[in-house]
Formats: structure tokens, C-alpha cells, sequence
DNA sequence: TGATTTTTTGCAACCGGTTGCAATTATCAT
DNA sequence: ATGATAATTGCAACCGGTTGCAAAAAATCA
């Protein structure tokens, strides 16, 4: 069906090596020959199949994009600055949906039967596991959005979700907030343990301030919204740290639909920055993750372990920043 | 690095069309070979490698999922159903970003170059040209979300948008409202052309019926927020028609901010249904695009191209239905 | 110009599998 | 047990490329 190298070596009247050659950047030819194999290759309409060479040379090209956040959508995000960010480079997504898998061997034999160059776990909810079987199996590892260690065992790419928390206190506080809430995401997620854990950090043992805190099922509207409802039964907070922005629109659509305001009755801070946060009927108040650098810098990190697989792990944190805008009371 | 067939054959001390076969279903081995080679198999670890089967099978397995619309929220459910559908049906999703890309050609290579047995094209927004460009390279094509016509020179699956159109001005026509107007997404898509034609038709010639339209410049929050904002300066319709409802939703902040009241003095219709749309604090009145069978047709007409490659190219087009929210005045 | 060095080219083996064919082995009927 | 038939196995060629090596050609030097 399609053409061959053979086919173009035939036309041309040179060996398939000369073809191969032409064709690697690289290799040893010289401009005449270059021209004819060129010349024929176009005539027929020829290009290359990448997998044969891949047989030979080890390298596909092919990076396995693996994750499980297809509801949030701020993962639309990232999957276009992930796609578009690896095709410059001339790698290939292939995209690896994890929704309902819990078993990560599924996933390993399946990219390694593909032989990916490498893996880009891009997920904050994900068990660190999963990172880790990649790498177990032999294949370049980069977990964006994964939680940072100092030893780390993989790479890792994206924000200290403790020092999040601790921001996210800390600003309430300045606000003159005395009884705040932790409204996490699911329980399991290490953003959410983390993020947790910095936001208590910070307030313990402060004095004349209360805190509570409760999880929401998913980092979703319809999981903040039903938290926050049950929330309102009884005596709401003052302030609430949001496990994420998607939740925190659905907790202010919870505080409207009470009859409540925001911020003058509730102050609501997220986290993430996402696009929707400063469409003008949200105006969320929330922590930026810089998206745009982690991706960079993970896809970048990549590169670097494919010319370099023996590349020690590393930690690589983005610092994130408080975003100003409708959901909090302003500075006293 | 990789376990190979050839180690498997000799662990086991057979030969390596012995193994292959073993991993090749329906070939012929019996049952104490099967379980002499699994045996070594397992104890070296070994999976065998897709693509150098490809080579001589002709079949990669992998799937182009080409799209451009990486900035409206519902295409992260489209590639959510797509790569889980693809996944279940042993097919891998090769994702590629036509984001800036305006020639079909470099994909067409690009696609053509690892081999893919069909490419999914998903958007509304895409010129036919790239879908026809994809079957002219001999590529089994599915056209998700696409123009559908009568005599379809690719593969089809999507809604009728002209139908849709309809649909919009009959339903506010239902609902009493006598000055009307399409607010469309980009000119240039084939979505936008023919919503308007649809709904200018339905409305041509109606007694009493005023219609006005315009076009934001993308299916986007601040495309139709901006465009709202120009249409508010001078004198606003009773009751819009949207291009979508991402668009939609920036409408409704337009018109919140400019302190008028929707559905009291402007009613406003979108198009998708997406997943927002039905959130408390947005609550719109749209048409529901069956995304869902969309999005398995699509697959089920690819997994028929794969197995018969020569089949004629078909249409398949799902309808819509209109979901009662809170955007639009009720019936009289 | 001839000897020497450098560059270009083709040969042939290889990458990791698959598969048609013939040889071998197992199964069955008689 | 015997021959006929069916199932299993191995051989070897092939899929579409790449690459080390040696031969051939071109470029350089004296």
C-alpha cells in the first residue's frame, strides 16, 4: 500500500541504504545523490515509516501521556500545552486515560508494547505508585503535578501544595478571618494531604482562631457544591480554603442558593487559577499554579532524561501566588 | 534492554515462530507448547512488542485523535469518552493538536509516518478539507462533529446543525419572543453557518418577527462576553440564540454586569449542554448535543473501516433536544 | 601524475516479530 | 498394527527500515 524504501531505491537506481541515509538526519551523503533520492522519494510520494526505523534505532518518539483528570477542566489546559509542547519537539502523545484503572501493571505492559521513549504522568490525584511502576519498568518517568519530595525517586514536576496551604492561611488571617475551614478534595489525593496539612501548619496554636475542615469526595462542582450544602446546616465558617477552583465555584453556588453572599457573609479562596476563575460571573479569588511552567519545564525534563536516561531524579517546585479578586474581603 | 522472543524461544527451548504464536491469537499451539512458553515468558518478564508486529501485520493498532478545540470545557469530556472507548476496544489513541496548523499535509505525513489504521477527527470547527485530506492518503477517517451531508465523501457522525437552528428559533418563537437574534461563533466554521441558516430560515417571512444577528470570533467565554458587551451599547434583542454554551456563558456576564436580569429582559438559548450548563449558578437553557453516542458511533464506525476498509462513506446524524432551564421565559 | 586521505556508497546482517510451507507428530478409523 | 487425516512445529523468508564495514570514488597533497 504505501511506498518503501525499496520502491524508492528501485526509481532512484541506488541502494536502500543510500534511501535510509538521505533520509537520517546526519548521515553520510553526498548532494547529488541527495537529489536523486530526493527526487524519486517525491515522485512516489514517500516518507518513512517511523516504527520500522524505531526497530533498529530504540527510539519511537512516542511518549505515553498518562492521567486520570478528565473532569477537570482545567486538564484541557494541560492536555493542549502538553500536545502542543511535545510536537514541537517532534514527540507523539499517546494519551493514556486512567479513569477507572487502579492497577498500574495494565498500563505499563500496554505503553511498553508501544516502547514509549518516555512517560509524562500528568495528575495530582494519582497514587505516587503509578509514577513509580513507569519507572520500575525501565522507562523515563516525569510526574507533573505529582508531590514533591527531596529524595525523589522520580521526577517530579510542580508546586509544595504544603507551602499552598500555608498561603492560603496566612491570607486569610490577613484578612482578619478568626474562624476558617479547610474544604478539601478527596481525602486520598497527596495535594489534598498536602494542602491540608500546610493550611493547619499555619494556623495551630493561633491565638482566638478556630478551624474545621472537611473533604469533598472529587475535585468537582457537584462534589464542592453538595459539601457546602451540607456544610450550611449547620453554622458555616467564616472562610473557606477550597481544594481547587471547579470546587470552589461549586461551593459559592451552594452559598448563593442559601441565600448567603460572598464575600460578605463567606469568603472563598481556591486554588489553581484556572481559566474560568476570572470569567466575571466567578471572580474567584484563588492561588495561581504556573500550568504553563510546569508543563515547560516537565516536557523539557523529558528531553533531557531521553539523551540522558541515567539522569538523577529531581524535585523541580514552581512557587505559586495569590490571585486578587471578588471572593474575600479586602485587606483591613 | 527489553525481553525479546528470541530469549523467550530459547529459555523455553523451542522455536520462535513457537512464542509468537503462543502470543498470536487463534494461531495454532497446543496446549502443553503454551504452557512451556508462558512459563519462560513470565519468568523473564516479556511483552511483546506491538510494533515490530505491526510491521508485518500491517496493523499499529493506533488511532490519530486529531482535534482542534482545546479551549472549550466540553471537548475535555469528548477526549475522555474517546480515549476510554479507544482503550476498551484495544485501539490507542495517538492525540494530535491542530491548534496552529492550517495545512492538513504535515499531519497527514505526520500520521501517515507512524502508521495510524484510522484517524478520528473530532471538531466543528475544522475546514472538511482536513478529513479529506486524511481519506485521500488512504487513511480510514471518521469526521466526529462534522458537517454532515447526503452524499458524504468521508465518514460523518454528528447532529444537524441546520435542524438545530430550527429548533432555536422555533423554541423561542414558542416562548413569545418577537425580536430575536443569532449570536453566532466564528463566521468560518461550518457549525456557525449552518445554525444561522436553520434559524433564519424558521423565522423568514414570520409575521411580526424581527431578526437581527452578529458573530463572536470563537466559541469562548470572552469571545461572547465582548460581543454581548458591543450588542448592549445599542439596543439589545428580546432573546439570543448562542453559538454554543461556553459562548452563552459569557453572554449571561455581559448581561449581568450591564444590571439587566436574564430570563426577565433578555432569554438566552445556547448549544452542547456541556456539563456547565447545567451547574446552579449558570443554569442555561441550551440544546442538548448527544455527545455521548456521538463519540461511540464514531467508534463503532471506525472499528467497521478498520475491518472493511472499502466501505462507502456514511452520515450518521443524532438528534437534539431542547433542556428547560432557567435562561429562558416559559411557555405562555 | 601518482600516492594518500577523506568521503561516499553498497553489501549484508540485524532490529523483533509473523507466516506459508513442509516436515513431524498426534489422532483416528479400520 | 496400519494407513489416512488432522494438528503441531520449525525453517526460512519477509515486514521496512538502519548501520558497521569494506570497497569504490572523490578530493587532497606532494
Amino acid at each position: 500500500m504505501a511506498i518503501t524504501l525499496k520502491e524508492v531505491a528501485e526509481r532512484a537506481g541506488v541502494s536502500r541504504s543510500a534511501v535510509s541515509r538521505t533520509f537520517t538526519h546526519g548521515a553520510s551523503v553526498s548532494e547529488k545523490m541527495r537529489r536523486k533520492v530526493e527526487k524519486a522519494a517525491d515522485e512516489l510520494g514517500y516518507s518513512p515509516n517511523a516504527l520500522a526505523s524505531s526497530l533498529t534505532t530504540g527510539r519511537t518518539k512516542l511518549i505515553g501521556l498518562v492521567s486520570n483528570n478528565f473532569h477537570n477542566p482545567i486538564f484541557l489546559q494541560v492536555f493542549d500545552l502538553f500536545t502542543r509542547g511535545l510536537q514541537d519537539r517532534g514527540l507523539r502523545p499517546l494519551l493514556v486515560n486512567l479513569t477507572d484503572e487502579i492497577d498500574p501493571a495494565a498500563s505499563v505492559r500496554m505503553l511498553r508494547q508501544y516502547s514509549v521513549d518516555g512517560v509524562v504522568v500528568a495528575s495530582s490525584t494519582l497514587p505516587p505508585g503509578f509514577a513509580k511502576a513507569f519507572r520500575d519498568a525501565g522507562v523515563p518517568v516525569v510526574h507533573s503535578f505529582g508531590r514533591f519530595s527531596s529524595s525523589p525517586q522520580v521526577h517530579v514536576i510542580g508546586i509544595d501544595n504544603v507551602e499552598c496551604g500555608r498561603m492560603a492561611a496566612r491570607t486569610l488571617l490577613e484578612r482578619g478571618y478568626t474562624n476558617v475551614a479547610f474544604l478539601g478534595g478527596p481525602e486520598s489525593a497527596t495535594s489534598t494531604q498536602d494542602r491540608f496539612k500546610g493550611f493547619m501548619q499555619e494556623l495551630q496554636g493561633k491565638p482566638g482562631v478556630t478551624v474545621t475542615h472537611s473533604f469533598a469526595d472529587a475535585y468537582s462542582f457537584d462534589a464542592g457544591r453538595a459539601e457546602m450544602l451540607r456544610l450550611l446546616q449547620s453554622q458555616p465558617a467564616e472562610a473557606y480554603f477550597c481544594g481547587d477552583d471547579v470546587l470552589s465555584i461549586g461551593v459559592l453556588s451552594a452559598i448563593k442558593d442559601s441565600g448567603l453572599s460572598v464575600p460578605d457573609d463567606i469568603g472563598i479562596i481556591g486554588l489553581n487559577d484556572m481559566e474560568m476563575a476570572r470569567w466575571q460571573n466567578i471572580d474567584l479569588t484563588t492561588i495561581h499554579q504556573p500550568i504553563r511552567q510546569i508543563i515547560q519545564s516537565s516536557i523539557e525534563s523529558m528531553e533531557a532524561m531521553l539523551t540522558d536516561p541515567d539522569r538523577q531524579p529531581e524535585s523541580r517546585i514552581f512557587a505559586c501566588s495569590i490571585v486578587e479578586r471578588g471572593t474575600l474581603r479586602p485587606l483591613p
